[in-house]
DNA sequence: CGACATATTGATATCCATCAAACCGGGTGG
DNA sequence: CCACCCGGTTTGATGGATATCAATATGTCG
Protein backbone atom coordinates (compact mmCIF):
# COMPACT_ATOMS: atom_id res chain seq x y z
CA UNK A 1 0.00 0.00 0.00
CA UNK A 2 2.67 2.77 0.36
CA UNK A 3 4.18 4.61 -2.58
CA UNK A 4 7.46 4.09 -3.96
CA UNK A 5 8.40 7.79 -3.20
CA UNK A 6 11.91 7.06 -4.37
CA UNK A 7 11.47 6.43 -7.96
CA UNK A 8 9.77 9.99 -9.64
CA UNK A 9 12.22 11.78 -7.09
CA UNK A 10 15.36 10.38 -8.15
CA UNK A 11 14.21 12.14 -11.55
CA UNK A 12 14.04 15.51 -10.20
CA UNK A 13 17.60 16.45 -9.66
CA UNK A 14 18.33 14.20 -12.41
CA UNK A 15 16.27 16.59 -15.02
CA UNK A 16 17.32 19.62 -13.53
CA UNK A 17 21.23 18.36 -13.72
CA UNK A 18 19.70 17.88 -17.72
CA UNK A 19 18.48 21.22 -17.85
CA UNK A 20 22.17 22.81 -16.74
CA UNK A 21 21.41 24.63 -13.65
CA UNK A 22 22.79 21.90 -11.09
CA UNK A 23 26.93 22.29 -11.90
CA UNK A 24 26.51 25.35 -14.14
CA UNK A 25 27.62 28.55 -13.72
CA UNK A 26 27.84 28.53 -9.68
CA UNK A 27 28.07 24.52 -8.63
CA UNK A 28 28.40 25.94 -4.66
CA UNK A 29 25.19 28.02 -5.08
CA UNK A 30 23.23 26.02 -7.20
CA UNK A 31 23.85 22.18 -6.13
CA UNK A 32 25.91 21.52 -3.48
CA UNK A 33 26.46 18.99 -0.27
CA UNK A 34 26.06 18.95 3.04
CA UNK A 35 26.41 16.63 6.00
CA UNK A 36 24.43 16.46 9.37
CA UNK A 37 25.79 14.64 12.23
CA UNK A 38 22.99 12.14 14.22
CA UNK A 39 19.85 13.81 15.45
CA UNK A 40 21.25 17.43 14.03
CA UNK A 41 18.37 19.28 12.81
CA UNK A 42 18.22 20.55 9.45
CA UNK A 43 15.50 22.82 9.73
CA UNK A 44 12.21 23.54 11.69
CA UNK A 45 8.71 24.19 11.43
CA UNK A 46 7.92 27.51 9.79
CA UNK A 47 11.17 28.13 8.83
CA UNK A 48 11.36 30.20 5.01
CA UNK A 49 12.05 26.65 2.64
CA UNK A 50 15.21 28.04 0.79
CA UNK A 51 16.35 24.50 -0.26
CA UNK A 52 15.11 21.56 -1.64
CA UNK A 53 16.81 18.29 -0.24
CA UNK A 54 17.81 15.00 -1.41
CA UNK A 55 19.37 12.20 0.55
CA UNK A 56 22.53 11.13 -0.51
CA UNK A 57 23.27 8.69 2.39
CA UNK A 58 21.67 8.16 5.52
CA UNK A 59 18.23 8.94 6.93
CA UNK A 60 16.27 11.60 7.82
CA UNK A 61 12.49 12.01 9.88
CA UNK A 62 10.25 14.96 9.02
CA UNK A 63 8.01 15.66 12.11
CA UNK A 64 5.79 18.06 14.28
CA UNK A 65 6.18 18.82 17.67
CA UNK A 66 2.96 19.68 19.74
CA UNK A 67 2.28 22.33 22.35
CA UNK A 68 1.92 19.13 24.80
CA UNK A 69 5.01 17.78 23.92
CA UNK A 70 3.87 14.78 21.55
CA UNK A 71 5.51 14.44 18.34
CA UNK A 72 3.99 13.41 15.04
CA UNK A 73 6.25 11.71 12.10
CA UNK A 74 5.63 12.10 8.89
CA UNK A 75 7.60 10.54 6.92
CA UNK A 76 10.64 8.90 6.46
CA UNK A 77 13.56 10.12 3.74
CA UNK A 78 15.71 7.45 2.59
CA UNK A 79 18.72 8.09 -0.07
CA UNK A 80 17.25 9.12 -3.36
CA UNK A 81 14.39 10.82 -1.44
CA UNK A 82 13.40 14.23 -2.14
CA UNK A 83 12.02 16.07 0.78
CA UNK A 84 11.88 19.84 2.04
CA UNK A 85 9.99 21.54 -0.81
CA UNK A 86 6.92 23.28 0.11
CA UNK A 87 4.46 25.64 -1.89
CA UNK A 88 4.01 28.31 0.71
CA UNK A 89 7.75 29.20 0.78
CA UNK A 90 7.39 27.56 4.64
CA UNK A 91 8.57 24.28 5.94
CA UNK A 92 5.72 22.83 7.87
CA UNK A 93 7.32 20.11 9.40
CA UNK A 94 10.55 19.87 11.05
CA UNK A 95 13.62 17.78 9.44
CA UNK A 96 16.05 15.80 11.71
CA UNK A 97 19.12 13.58 10.33
CA UNK A 98 18.36 10.24 12.51
CA UNK A 99 21.84 8.98 11.51
CA UNK A 100 24.92 10.38 9.97
CA UNK A 101 23.48 12.10 6.32
CA UNK A 102 24.39 13.44 3.60
CA UNK A 103 22.08 15.80 1.60
CA UNK A 104 22.26 17.63 -1.76
CA UNK A 105 20.53 20.80 -2.08
CA UNK A 106 19.43 23.25 -4.51
CA UNK A 107 18.35 26.49 -3.82
CA UNK A 108 14.53 26.41 -4.41
CA UNK A 109 14.83 30.12 -5.99
CA UNK A 110 16.78 28.17 -8.88
CA UNK A 111 13.49 25.95 -9.19
CA UNK A 112 10.96 28.54 -10.01
CA UNK A 113 12.94 30.34 -12.30
CA UNK A 114 13.81 27.74 -14.24
CA UNK A 115 10.40 26.40 -13.97
CA UNK A 116 8.42 29.32 -15.33
CA UNK A 117 8.97 28.34 -19.05
CA UNK A 118 9.62 24.64 -18.49
CA UNK A 119 6.54 22.21 -18.53
CA UNK A 120 8.85 19.36 -17.27
CA UNK A 121 10.10 20.98 -14.32
CA UNK A 122 6.28 21.73 -13.50
CA UNK A 123 5.37 18.62 -14.21
CA UNK A 124 8.20 17.27 -11.87
CA UNK A 125 7.38 19.03 -9.30
CA UNK A 126 3.62 18.51 -9.25
CA UNK A 127 4.78 14.75 -9.33
CA UNK A 128 6.98 14.66 -6.47
CA UNK A 129 3.68 16.44 -4.89
CA UNK A 130 1.21 14.19 -5.50
CA UNK A 131 3.48 11.23 -4.50
CA UNK A 132 3.86 12.89 -0.91
CA UNK A 133 0.11 13.20 -0.87
CA UNK A 134 -0.37 9.85 -1.86
CA UNK A 135 1.61 8.85 0.90
CA UNK A 136 -0.08 10.84 3.52
CA UNK A 137 -3.15 9.49 2.34
CA UNK A 138 -2.31 6.05 2.57
CA UNK A 139 -0.88 6.93 6.04
CA UNK A 140 -3.93 8.32 7.13
CA UNK A 141 -5.65 5.09 5.82
CA UNK A 142 -3.49 3.52 8.44
CA UNK A 143 -3.85 5.46 11.24
CA UNK A 144 -7.25 5.71 11.26
CA UNK A 145 -8.34 1.77 10.53
CA UNK A 146 -5.43 -0.25 11.87
CA UNK A 147 -4.91 -1.92 14.71
CA UNK A 148 -1.05 -2.00 16.44
CA UNK A 149 -0.04 -5.35 14.53
CA UNK A 150 -1.44 -4.35 11.27
CA UNK A 151 0.28 -0.84 11.79
CA UNK A 152 4.20 -2.45 12.60
CA UNK A 153 3.51 -5.07 9.73
CA UNK A 154 2.61 -1.88 7.37
CA UNK A 155 5.71 0.00 8.48
CA UNK A 156 8.29 -3.02 7.69
CA UNK A 157 6.07 -3.92 4.45
CA UNK A 158 7.13 -0.48 3.25
CA UNK A 159 10.94 -0.21 5.05
CA UNK A 160 11.02 -3.89 3.43
CA UNK A 161 10.14 -2.35 -0.25
CA UNK A 162 12.39 0.90 0.09
CA UNK A 163 15.58 -1.46 1.08
CA UNK A 164 15.25 -3.84 -1.43
CA UNK A 165 19.36 -3.64 -1.68
CA UNK A 166 20.06 -6.62 0.65
CA UNK A 167 17.80 -9.69 2.80
CA UNK A 168 18.37 -7.85 6.17
CA UNK A 169 16.28 -4.83 6.89
CA UNK A 170 18.75 -2.21 9.10
CA UNK A 171 16.24 0.04 10.43
CA UNK A 172 17.98 3.70 10.88
CA UNK A 173 15.28 4.69 13.29
CA UNK A 174 14.72 3.89 17.21
CA UNK A 175 11.49 2.72 18.29
CA UNK A 176 10.34 5.80 19.56
CA UNK A 177 10.65 6.68 15.56
CA UNK A 178 8.68 4.48 14.65
CA UNK A 179 5.66 4.93 17.85
CA UNK A 180 5.68 8.32 16.74
CA UNK A 181 5.38 7.70 12.92
CA UNK A 182 2.44 5.06 13.70
CA UNK A 183 0.75 6.59 16.16
CA UNK A 184 1.79 4.16 18.67
CA UNK A 185 3.70 3.84 21.56
CA UNK A 186 7.00 2.65 21.88
CA UNK A 187 5.92 -0.43 24.18
CA UNK A 188 3.17 -1.11 21.92
CA UNK A 189 5.86 -1.66 18.58
CA UNK A 190 8.28 -3.16 21.24
CA UNK A 191 5.00 -5.81 21.54
CA UNK A 192 4.21 -5.78 18.18
CA UNK A 193 7.80 -6.97 16.79
CA UNK A 194 7.95 -9.36 19.72
CA UNK A 195 5.08 -11.23 18.66
CA UNK A 196 5.85 -11.01 14.82
CA UNK A 197 9.01 -12.90 15.93
CA UNK A 198 7.80 -15.89 17.71
CA UNK A 199 5.33 -16.35 14.97
CA UNK A 200 8.00 -16.98 12.78
CA UNK A 201 7.41 -13.87 10.61
CA UNK A 202 11.00 -12.04 11.26
CA UNK A 203 14.25 -12.74 12.95
CA UNK A 204 16.99 -10.77 13.93
CA UNK A 205 20.49 -10.60 13.22
CA UNK A 206 23.51 -9.98 15.13
CA UNK A 207 23.20 -8.15 18.42
CA UNK A 208 21.15 -5.03 18.01
CA UNK A 209 17.04 -5.39 17.51
CA UNK A 210 17.28 -3.36 14.30
CA UNK A 211 19.08 -5.55 12.20
CA UNK A 212 15.61 -7.41 11.00
CA UNK A 213 15.23 -10.07 8.14
CA UNK A 214 11.88 -10.93 6.99
CA UNK A 215 11.60 -14.87 7.33
CA UNK A 216 7.62 -14.80 5.89
CA UNK A 217 6.67 -12.09 3.40
CA UNK A 218 3.34 -13.52 2.70
CA UNK A 219 2.08 -13.37 6.10
CA UNK A 220 3.78 -9.90 6.47
CA UNK A 221 2.00 -8.61 3.22
CA UNK A 222 -1.45 -10.40 4.87
CA UNK A 223 -1.45 -8.19 7.69
CA UNK A 224 -0.51 -4.92 5.32
CA UNK A 225 -3.92 -5.38 4.24
CA UNK A 226 -5.08 -3.21 0.84
CA UNK A 227 -7.80 -1.20 -0.33
CA UNK B 1 -5.27 24.33 12.21
CA UNK B 2 -7.35 22.48 9.12
CA UNK B 3 -6.55 24.35 5.93
CA UNK B 4 -9.55 26.60 4.10
CA UNK B 5 -8.77 23.98 0.86
CA UNK B 6 -11.44 26.36 -0.79
CA UNK B 7 -9.78 29.89 -1.45
CA UNK B 8 -7.41 28.82 -3.60
CA UNK B 9 -9.23 26.06 -5.60
CA UNK B 10 -11.98 29.21 -6.72
CA UNK B 11 -9.09 30.44 -8.38
CA UNK B 12 -8.39 27.41 -10.33
CA UNK B 13 -11.83 27.46 -12.51
CA UNK B 14 -11.58 31.15 -12.45
CA UNK B 15 -8.33 31.56 -14.13
CA UNK B 16 -9.32 28.57 -16.45
CA UNK B 17 -12.45 30.49 -17.54
CA UNK B 18 -10.17 33.50 -17.70
CA UNK B 19 -7.80 31.29 -19.92
CA UNK B 20 -10.90 30.83 -22.36
CA UNK B 21 -10.54 27.16 -22.13
CA UNK B 22 -14.39 27.00 -20.61
CA UNK B 23 -17.15 28.33 -21.86
CA UNK B 24 -15.09 28.99 -25.26
CA UNK B 25 -15.57 26.94 -28.56
CA UNK B 26 -17.63 23.80 -26.91
CA UNK B 27 -19.25 24.84 -23.61
CA UNK B 28 -20.84 21.44 -23.25
CA UNK B 29 -17.47 19.46 -23.39
CA UNK B 30 -14.77 21.44 -21.45
CA UNK B 31 -17.16 22.98 -18.61
CA UNK B 32 -20.37 21.10 -18.10
CA UNK B 33 -22.44 20.84 -15.68
CA UNK B 34 -23.86 17.90 -13.56
CA UNK B 35 -26.26 16.92 -10.90
CA UNK B 36 -26.17 13.87 -8.18
CA UNK B 37 -28.82 12.41 -6.26
CA UNK B 38 -27.88 11.74 -2.49
CA UNK B 39 -25.89 8.76 -2.37
CA UNK B 40 -24.94 8.80 -5.86
CA UNK B 41 -21.49 7.48 -6.87
CA UNK B 42 -19.66 10.32 -8.61
CA UNK B 43 -16.59 8.15 -9.61
CA UNK B 44 -15.03 5.29 -7.78
CA UNK B 45 -11.49 3.82 -6.62
CA UNK B 46 -9.18 3.29 -10.10
CA UNK B 47 -11.59 4.28 -12.87
CA UNK B 48 -9.89 6.27 -15.01
CA UNK B 49 -9.32 10.26 -13.98
CA UNK B 50 -10.91 11.48 -16.74
CA UNK B 51 -12.70 14.51 -15.22
CA UNK B 52 -11.92 17.65 -12.51
CA UNK B 53 -14.71 18.68 -10.28
CA UNK B 54 -15.89 21.90 -8.51
CA UNK B 55 -18.86 21.74 -6.25
CA UNK B 56 -21.76 24.17 -7.24
CA UNK B 57 -24.05 23.20 -4.37
CA UNK B 58 -24.69 20.36 -1.75
CA UNK B 59 -21.87 18.15 -0.63
CA UNK B 60 -19.60 14.87 -1.46
CA UNK B 61 -17.06 12.59 0.00
CA UNK B 62 -13.94 11.02 -1.52
CA UNK B 63 -13.35 7.55 0.54
CA UNK B 64 -11.57 4.22 0.48
CA UNK B 65 -12.92 0.84 1.17
CA UNK B 66 -10.79 -1.48 3.01
CA UNK B 67 -11.01 -5.01 2.23
CA UNK B 68 -13.07 -6.12 5.28
CA UNK B 69 -15.51 -3.18 4.94
CA UNK B 70 -14.09 -0.15 7.06
CA UNK B 71 -14.09 2.75 5.15
CA UNK B 72 -12.15 5.89 5.68
CA UNK B 73 -13.16 9.19 4.59
CA UNK B 74 -10.16 11.03 3.35
CA UNK B 75 -12.04 14.65 3.25
CA UNK B 76 -15.28 16.31 2.57
CA UNK B 77 -15.67 19.04 -0.32
CA UNK B 78 -18.43 21.51 0.06
CA UNK B 79 -19.32 24.52 -2.66
CA UNK B 80 -16.65 26.00 -4.20
CA UNK B 81 -13.95 23.09 -3.70
CA UNK B 82 -12.34 21.26 -6.73
CA UNK B 83 -12.00 17.24 -6.14
CA UNK B 84 -10.84 14.66 -8.33
CA UNK B 85 -7.93 15.75 -9.08
CA UNK B 86 -5.31 13.07 -9.88
CA UNK B 87 -1.57 13.00 -11.07
CA UNK B 88 -1.73 9.12 -12.12
CA UNK B 89 -4.62 9.66 -14.47
CA UNK B 90 -6.37 7.17 -11.94
CA UNK B 91 -8.53 8.00 -9.32
CA UNK B 92 -7.21 6.94 -5.65
CA UNK B 93 -10.51 7.91 -3.89
CA UNK B 94 -14.24 7.01 -4.73
CA UNK B 95 -16.44 10.04 -4.48
CA UNK B 96 -20.06 10.09 -3.55
CA UNK B 97 -22.77 12.68 -2.84
CA UNK B 98 -23.77 13.61 0.76
CA UNK B 99 -26.88 14.90 -0.27
CA UNK B 100 -28.13 16.30 -3.44
CA UNK B 101 -25.27 18.01 -5.03
CA UNK B 102 -24.76 20.13 -8.46
CA UNK B 103 -20.87 19.89 -10.07
CA UNK B 104 -18.97 21.81 -12.30
CA UNK B 105 -16.75 19.69 -14.30
CA UNK B 106 -13.71 20.06 -16.89
CA UNK B 107 -12.20 17.41 -18.98
CA UNK B 108 -8.90 16.65 -17.53
CA UNK B 109 -6.93 16.62 -20.86
CA UNK B 110 -7.64 20.11 -21.32
CA UNK B 111 -6.00 21.22 -18.25
CA UNK B 112 -3.11 19.40 -19.74
CA UNK B 113 -3.11 20.52 -22.77
CA UNK B 114 -3.30 24.19 -21.64
CA UNK B 115 -1.06 23.69 -18.57
CA UNK B 116 1.52 22.82 -21.43
CA UNK B 117 2.81 26.13 -22.16
CA UNK B 118 1.14 28.42 -19.26
CA UNK B 119 2.88 28.87 -16.18
CA UNK B 120 -0.07 30.13 -14.45
CA UNK B 121 -2.25 26.94 -14.86
CA UNK B 122 0.88 24.79 -13.77
CA UNK B 123 1.21 27.11 -10.52
CA UNK B 124 -2.35 26.73 -9.58
CA UNK B 125 -2.55 22.78 -10.43
CA UNK B 126 0.05 22.52 -8.08
CA UNK B 127 -1.23 24.83 -5.13
CA UNK B 128 -4.47 22.68 -5.67
CA UNK B 129 -2.36 19.45 -4.75
CA UNK B 130 -0.26 21.47 -2.16
CA UNK B 131 -3.11 22.10 -0.79
CA UNK B 132 -4.59 18.58 -0.50
CA UNK B 133 -1.82 17.71 1.11
CA UNK B 134 -1.83 20.62 3.47
CA UNK B 135 -5.47 18.80 4.97
CA UNK B 136 -3.87 15.16 4.45
CA UNK B 137 -0.99 16.71 6.76
CA UNK B 138 -3.48 18.49 9.18
CA UNK B 139 -5.39 15.57 9.54
CA UNK B 140 -2.54 13.06 10.23
CA UNK B 141 -1.82 14.80 13.18
CA UNK B 142 -5.02 14.79 14.08
CA UNK B 143 -5.34 10.90 13.72
CA UNK B 144 -2.37 9.73 15.51
CA UNK B 145 -2.27 12.70 18.35
CA UNK B 146 -5.70 13.43 19.27
CA UNK B 147 -8.25 11.72 21.97
CA UNK B 148 -11.91 11.10 20.69
CA UNK B 149 -13.51 14.53 21.88
CA UNK B 150 -10.52 16.48 20.36
CA UNK B 151 -11.18 15.48 17.21
CA UNK B 152 -14.77 15.81 17.01
CA UNK B 153 -13.90 19.33 18.37
CA UNK B 154 -11.44 19.68 15.19
CA UNK B 155 -13.90 18.62 13.15
CA UNK B 156 -16.84 21.05 14.16
CA UNK B 157 -14.36 23.85 13.79
CA UNK B 158 -13.14 23.06 10.50
CA UNK B 159 -16.79 23.03 9.74
CA UNK B 160 -17.62 26.20 11.27
CA UNK B 161 -14.93 27.87 9.35
CA UNK B 162 -15.27 26.31 6.11
CA UNK B 163 -19.12 27.22 6.74
CA UNK B 164 -19.26 30.68 7.80
CA UNK B 165 -22.29 31.42 5.51
CA UNK B 166 -24.51 31.26 8.75
CA UNK B 167 -24.14 31.32 12.58
CA UNK B 168 -25.84 28.02 12.46
CA UNK B 169 -23.63 24.77 11.03
CA UNK B 170 -25.63 22.76 9.07
CA UNK B 171 -23.61 19.46 8.58
CA UNK B 172 -25.05 17.54 5.18
CA UNK B 173 -23.21 14.55 6.67
CA UNK B 174 -24.27 11.94 8.92
CA UNK B 175 -22.96 10.87 11.85
CA UNK B 176 -21.38 7.84 10.28
CA UNK B 177 -19.46 9.93 7.72
CA UNK B 178 -17.94 11.95 10.73
CA UNK B 179 -16.96 8.73 12.35
CA UNK B 180 -15.58 6.93 9.58
CA UNK B 181 -13.35 10.96 8.85
CA UNK B 182 -12.16 10.71 12.07
CA UNK B 183 -11.59 7.38 12.95
CA UNK B 184 -13.88 6.46 15.05
CA UNK B 185 -17.11 4.92 15.76
CA UNK B 186 -20.79 6.58 15.67
CA UNK B 187 -21.29 5.77 19.01
CA UNK B 188 -18.07 7.75 20.44
CA UNK B 189 -18.85 10.75 17.59
CA UNK B 190 -22.74 11.30 19.50
CA UNK B 191 -21.06 10.96 22.91
CA UNK B 192 -18.69 13.54 22.38
CA UNK B 193 -21.18 15.65 20.96
CA UNK B 194 -22.91 15.24 23.50
CA UNK B 195 -20.64 16.02 26.02
CA UNK B 196 -20.25 19.26 24.01
CA UNK B 197 -23.65 19.81 24.94
CA UNK B 198 -24.11 19.61 28.27
CA UNK B 199 -20.12 21.39 28.79
CA UNK B 200 -22.23 24.41 27.05
CA UNK B 201 -19.89 24.73 24.16
CA UNK B 202 -22.86 23.62 21.34
CA UNK B 203 -26.52 23.71 21.10
CA UNK B 204 -28.79 21.59 18.48
CA UNK B 205 -31.05 23.76 16.50
CA UNK B 206 -34.94 22.34 15.42
CA UNK B 207 -35.65 18.81 16.13
CA UNK B 208 -32.44 17.32 13.39
CA UNK B 209 -29.77 16.85 15.01
CA UNK B 210 -27.70 17.58 12.06
CA UNK B 211 -28.10 21.84 12.63
CA UNK B 212 -25.56 22.95 14.99
CA UNK B 213 -24.60 26.42 16.96
CA UNK B 214 -21.20 27.20 18.62
CA UNK B 215 -21.97 29.04 21.61
CA UNK B 216 -18.76 29.12 23.23
CA UNK B 217 -15.57 29.29 20.03
CA UNK B 218 -13.02 29.46 22.19
CA UNK B 219 -13.20 26.42 24.11
CA UNK B 220 -13.80 24.84 21.23
CA UNK B 221 -10.70 26.67 19.64
CA UNK B 222 -8.57 25.45 22.66
CA UNK B 223 -10.00 21.35 22.46
CA UNK B 224 -8.15 21.56 18.88
CA UNK B 225 -4.87 21.88 19.87
CA UNK B 226 -2.04 23.23 17.01
CA UNK B 227 1.30 21.83 16.51
C1' DC C 1 -49.80 5.73 10.95
C1' DG C 2 -46.11 2.35 10.40
C1' DA C 3 -41.49 1.02 8.74
C1' DC C 4 -36.95 2.06 8.40
C1' DA C 5 -32.84 4.75 8.88
C1' DT C 6 -30.36 7.59 12.02
C1' DA C 7 -29.04 9.01 16.61
C1' DT C 8 -28.53 8.64 21.50
C1' DT C 9 -27.66 6.22 25.70
C1' DG C 10 -26.14 2.32 28.58
C1' DA C 11 -23.27 -1.97 29.81
C1' DT C 12 -19.42 -4.54 28.93
C1' DA C 13 -15.16 -6.01 26.54
C1' DT C 14 -10.88 -5.10 24.44
C1' DC C 15 -6.92 -2.95 22.92
C1' DC C 16 -3.54 0.02 23.87
C1' DA C 17 -1.39 3.62 27.01
C1' DT C 18 0.65 4.11 31.20
C1' DC C 19 3.49 2.94 34.98
C1' DA C 20 7.23 0.10 36.51
C1' DA C 21 11.08 -2.93 36.33
C1' DA C 22 14.52 -5.67 34.21
C1' DC C 23 17.57 -6.29 30.38
C1' DC C 24 21.18 -5.32 27.15
C1' DG C 25 24.96 -3.06 24.60
C1' DG C 26 28.13 0.64 24.32
C1' DG C 27 30.82 4.08 26.19
C1' DT C 28 33.58 6.14 29.91
C1' DG C 29 36.67 6.46 33.45
C1' DG C 30 39.08 4.44 37.15
C1' DC D 1 40.12 -4.91 32.09
C1' DC D 2 36.29 -4.18 34.73
C1' DA D 3 32.67 -1.39 37.15
C1' DC D 4 29.55 1.79 36.32
C1' DC D 5 26.28 4.34 33.96
C1' DC D 6 23.10 5.49 30.38
C1' DG D 7 20.01 5.26 26.43
C1' DG D 8 17.39 2.14 24.12
C1' DT D 9 14.64 -1.99 24.28
C1' DT D 10 11.90 -5.55 26.16
C1' DT D 11 8.60 -7.46 29.33
C1' DG D 12 5.08 -7.33 32.94
C1' DA D 13 0.97 -5.38 35.57
C1' DT D 14 -2.69 -2.26 35.61
C1' DG D 15 -5.97 1.32 34.17
C1' DG D 16 -8.46 3.93 30.90
C1' DA D 17 -10.33 5.29 26.51
C1' DT D 18 -12.83 3.66 23.00
C1' DA D 19 -14.98 -0.31 20.46
C1' DT D 20 -18.55 -3.45 20.66
C1' DC D 21 -23.00 -5.10 21.80
C1' DA D 22 -27.65 -3.93 22.99
C1' DA D 23 -31.66 -1.15 23.81
C1' DT D 24 -34.18 2.96 23.34
C1' DA D 25 -35.39 7.25 21.18
C1' DT D 26 -36.05 10.30 17.36
C1' DG D 27 -36.79 11.56 12.67
C1' DT D 28 -38.04 10.57 7.80
C1' DC D 29 -40.58 8.88 4.20
C1' DG D 30 -43.84 6.13 2.28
Amino acid sequence: MFVSITTDHRSLINSLSELGISSGSNPIVSLSEFTYKKGKTIYIESEPAEYVYQVRKGAVRTCKLLSDGRRQIGAFHLPGDIFGLENGGVHRFRAEAIIQTAVRLIRRQHLETVAENDAVVWRTLLSLTTNNLQHAEDHMLLLERKTALERVAAFLHEMDERLTAADVISLPMSRRDIADYLGLTVETVSRAVSQLHTDGVLDFIGNTQREIVILDRQRLASLDLQS
